[in-house]
DNA sequence: CTGTTAGCGCATTCAA
DNA sequence: TTGAATGCGCTAACAG
């Protein structure tokens, strides 16, 4: 029922091996013979099978792209774009349409479960994968991250490339090579673009602080993860250096942890007002539970920013319509991704010691102004 | 190098079938045999072959989700709700962990491109996939229609099974039956989900005509899309019900077309004003498109919605956290792309028909009020 | 319940 | 430049 390789070579009167070739285009063949080739193809409506083929080759033409919430446009931004410079090889090719030798974008939703993640990485490495993109912040726990580690290592040790865009590099001792022969290539295996997360929180707080803030409540991400925790140590970084910590205490009580999404920042900027009803700032993990904030304070009859200033991370495409506009930390997301894809392809060299880190903006718009502007009417 | 499933049946002394059988768990196997398996697959840290694996099993545990945008939270959703579905059995299940026979659902980005779309559909017979699901509106040029209807026939006749979600069904020729022997299985290989965009945008309209709004706005999406086409006519079929005729002629200069972009509704909105000063009310395509509406507005120096009011498409979470909150026309995303990834593993039994409509619900918020509330003030 | 025997469809040696 | 053979790693009948 379904046509094979040796059916097209039939009708061409050619030899398997011959219309293998033609479909590769790896080796010389006459251009007559591929004509006829090519057309045999057409006739048929042949279908090249893929997991032969990846069996006889000992690779796929698949590329994975973790992301941890596919629902949010941080990871929709830098995925399609990953995606855009891996499939759409098309165009200038040699061959036209149908046949040539396409690589497979794919992206696979991990929903920030760990058991997830491993579980793609390993179905990645069992579809002997040419490359995996990681995106965004990576889970802290350490059982977890020598998992994760190990596994990469094993792909990378196996041929696929592995790169980190938006998380931290593997532990060096990943990027030496494994404990095989490995692979020959000359290009770094392992590749990782970082986001300077925490030099971002901290000039984001900086501008806080000169607009003469001092009661910032910060709404975290979740605990384990790198983007949280280095996003939180930036705006410490930037507290402490103004000589102004959160309580008494070490910890900071006005921080309030939660998933990146808009409930969280609902939730966590009522429970922030209810321990500091002084607040006049509060600087949300993302854009998106900064929107979650700037509901909160309005039902609490706050405004923005003449009571509260918000502000958010990432500049997502939303955050410029927001009312006020949010004063955001922007991330290029869609040349980080971009970039990843590259990488991962081998179309880009891997940077210098394998890590490049991709700057972030401090984006000011109208969520921020200056402390007090109208904090006497409230207690 | 690498471990094989020969190398498993070497060290657990058993042959390579069993080793297979017990990594599928379809047969059965006495436990002792079982728990040596196991171990020496956990010993040698053996992964299986998937391509080998597909080969000889002439089917793969793939199932591919397209998507127009993956960087849109509207089909982000849908995909997620899917993919939950589909690569979530852990947890109950038999075997443990790293095993299984786990479902790789993976996303592709057609971005919109007719090519795009064609090419993942290859890729994904290619790898013999155990199932594809089409997400979001389809694209109406007729020859394109012909090949995806073509290529979704023959991908269902090699016994992938086919869902649209959000899509309307193909021409009914196609689910006959294929011209060949087609599954044996008795479920219906394609189903359809489809939206009530008709509907939803009638009744959105409605509500719009109701609150006294007579000059109103539209800003539709892409033209070649059935989302466009059906949100369109149902915005136009309330206008004529009401004896609202977008002008003289019977294309209604009152629509403009344009991307399901916030860029687009911003510049639609400007053009919208351009040729009726006197508008009261824009209806955006969806939900994003709209959030560009209210920012042309507000930078044309009206209020909303006492100026002029502005409506959505969608409710995506964003919606209710605009200023103001975005009167919108709800759609279930997760509940279809949930019920999608069900259909498409068989966990869910096709709809009679094989179609089943999904009912968009009016959303009223305060981003709609009376017409001519503040309209004097304009010229 | 388990071992044996054949391929699945293709890429690649090696000759010619 | 092309054809003939071989095997990739696994599953699926068959027997036993």
């Amino acid at each position: 029922m379904t046509v094979t390789l040796a059916d097209v070579a039939a009708r061409a009167q050619v030899s398997p091996a011959t219309v293998s070739r033609v479909l590769n285009g790896n080796y010389p063949v006459a251009a007559t013979t591929r004509e006829r080739v090519l057309r045999a193809v057409d006739d048929l409506d042949y279908v090249l099978n893929g997991p032969a083929s990846a069996l006889a080759a000992a690779t796929s033409d698949l590329v994975g792209i973790l992301v941890n919430d596919i629902a949010d446009p941080f990871f929709g931004i830098m995925a399609g774009a990953a995606q855009s410079q891996i499939g759409g090889a098309e165009g200038a090719g040699s061959g036209a349409g149908r046949a040539g030798s396409e690589k497979l974008a794919i992206v696979c939703n991990t929903g920030g479960s760990p058991e997830r993640e491993l579980t793609y990485l390993t179905l990645l490495q069992r579809q002997r994968a040419a490359a995996v993109i990681l995106t965004g912040g990576a889970i802290e726990d350490p059982g977890h991250s020598a998992a994760v580690a190990a596994k990469l290592a094993k792909l990378a040790d196996g041929g696929t490339r592995v790169v980190l865009c938006g998380r931290p590099p593997l532990p060096s001792s990943l990027l030496g090579g494994g404990d095989g022969e490995g692979n020959g290539d000359g290009d770094a295996v392992v590749a990782a673009l970082t986001f300077d997360n925490r030099g971002g929180a901290r000039r984001l707080t900086e501008h806080l602080l000169a607009l003469g803030h001092r009661r910032i409540g910060y709404v975290a991400g979740p605990v384990e993860r790198t983007t949280t925790r280095h996003r939180l140590e930036g705006h410490r970084e930037a507290m402490a250096a103004a000589g102004v910590l959160g309580g008494g205490t070490g910890e900071d009580e006005l921080t309030v942890h939660g998933p990146y999404d808009r409930q969280s920042g609902y939730d966590a900027t009522l429970e922030l007002l209810r321990r500091e009803p002084g607040l006049t700032a509060v600087v949300a993990a993302n854009d998106t539970v900064a929107l979650g904030a700037c509901a909160a304070l309005r039902d609490r009859g706050l405004r923005i920013p003449d009571d509260v200033s918000v502000a958010g991370f990432d500049d997502l495409p939303f955050s410029v319509d927001t009312v006020p506009a949010l004063t955001t930390v922007r991330l290029p997301l869609h040349e980080a991704g971009a970039r990843a894809g590259r990488l991962a392809t081998g179309r880009e060299a891997a940077p210098p010691g394998g890590v490049a880190s991709v700057a972030a903006e401090l984006m000011v718009r109208g969520s921020t102004g200056r402390a007090g502007r109208a904090g006497a009417s409230r207690g």
